[in-house]
DNA sequence: GCGTAACCTTACGTCGGAGTAGGTATGCTC
DNA sequence: GAGCATACCTACTCCGACGTAAGGTTACGC
């Protein structure tokens, strides 16, 4: 009608997409109550029963969020790290990979990890994606240990493995607010800090409070 | 007027305790937005226009709960950590009180740490308690190099103590979830990652990334 | 014993924002 | 080129929750 590009209708699988890259780009910023459909639906150049239409209610928004951005660090992890590898190049790729996804997605990161976290419903989503990450690196030490004939209680294991996930996160979201900062080198310097206190506990070598 | 024993008239300072009590335990579960001032007031046994009165609106009120748990968990940790020790000794009494505090106050902790991150306002404040305690570890790691005759760029070593307070945290988010776990343990634990890794880079050993 | 200040309440105004009703336009199929 | 499904919009309803107005009651000083 006027001159101005009226924009044009589009299928919905790109609709659904657009819509999903306003929502994680606005949930990120304001978390999951402070968001406002509106401006999500405005953020996707769309109106707002359209997002009804397609992806729900708000919570299911936000679990389809939820959803997309695990599911897409989950494979970047899975994909670089290789279960045939020696621990430590596996630990290596996939450390690199994740980190790599943090920085090339630092939206759907805040969202994973700044605002579904503490979030009653979602809570639960994230702790099971979370998991799965200790459990494989427990797995890897655990596999490493066996190898060199020692063995170590599954829970110790996994306590480490945590204190290692959350190392990880930490500097990932340390990451997510320097632009500037290089995901790999970050990396390089998770893996000195995960690997050396690792490769010192495979070795048997343990710290021990002072007697009282 | 009734048998019922009709709640006595109590002094200011210690209403304001109960309603950052009550706010505090609200806030940990249903996170800023979620929570009703009607509910925080509630739980505190008085009605709504006190908690005003006495404490502002519910931004104010959030705050004040970032405050009085924030300044407690700091006092805690410092207070432990006398400066003239040895570094590991200072370290690990710093985890343990870090620990003790996370396990007496799952609550305030929860605050914090999850609920305080990812809302735009408070994010900052909360941010400024971690950088303190980020400074005041990697001092201790510097401080160790330099007595070992060793110098490391100031960049790497907040990098890595950054690492080591967001594995910290990390266990203890994983405690406060785990009612039954001790936390003196999970010190432990957490001294054996974090002192192991430190004490390898501290004696200059160093992990590189295989050549592409 | 009486005024005054501090403690405390019920009952509202108001507003942002989730979710929907009902209708229009556009392209695809036959 | 008629019909139909799909893409899309404007304009509403309604509820929950922040924050407040206006007033009641207990203690304490003098």
């Amino acid at each position: 009608m006027s001159g101005l590009p009226t924009f044009k209708r589009l299928p919905r699988a790109v609709r659904e997409q657009q819509m999903l890259d306003a929502a994680v780009k606005v949930f990120s910023r304001r978390g999951f109550h402070a968001a406002s459909m509106d401006e999500i639906a405005d953020d996707a150049g769309i109106s707002k029963p359209m997002v009804y239409a397609y992806l729900g209610t708000k919570e299911e928004l936000f679990v389809a969020c939820l959803h997309r951005e695990g599911t897409r660090m989950m494979a970047a992890i899975a994909g670089a790290a290789a279960p045939d590898l020696p621990v430590d190049e596996r630990l290596w790729r996939g450390l690199r990979a994740f980190f790599g996804f943090v920085g090339a997605h630092r939206d759907g990161w805040a969202v994973l990890y700044r605002q579904a976290r503490g979030e009653r419903p979602f809570a639960a989503e994230l702790a099971a994606m979370r998991n799965q990450l200790v459990e494989v690196v427990a797995g890897m030490l655990d596999h490493a240990l066996r190898a060199g004939g020692r063995e170590v209680a599954a829970t110790d294991l996994e306590v480490v493995a945590y204190a290692l996930v959350g190392a990880s996160e930490s500097l990932a979201d340390w990451l997510a607010d320097h632009p500037e900062a290089d995901p790999e080198q970050t990396a390089t310097r998770m893996m000195n800090v995960a690997w050396l206190g690792a490769d010192q506990l495979l070795r048997g070598t343990t710290w021990h409070p002072p007697k009282a």
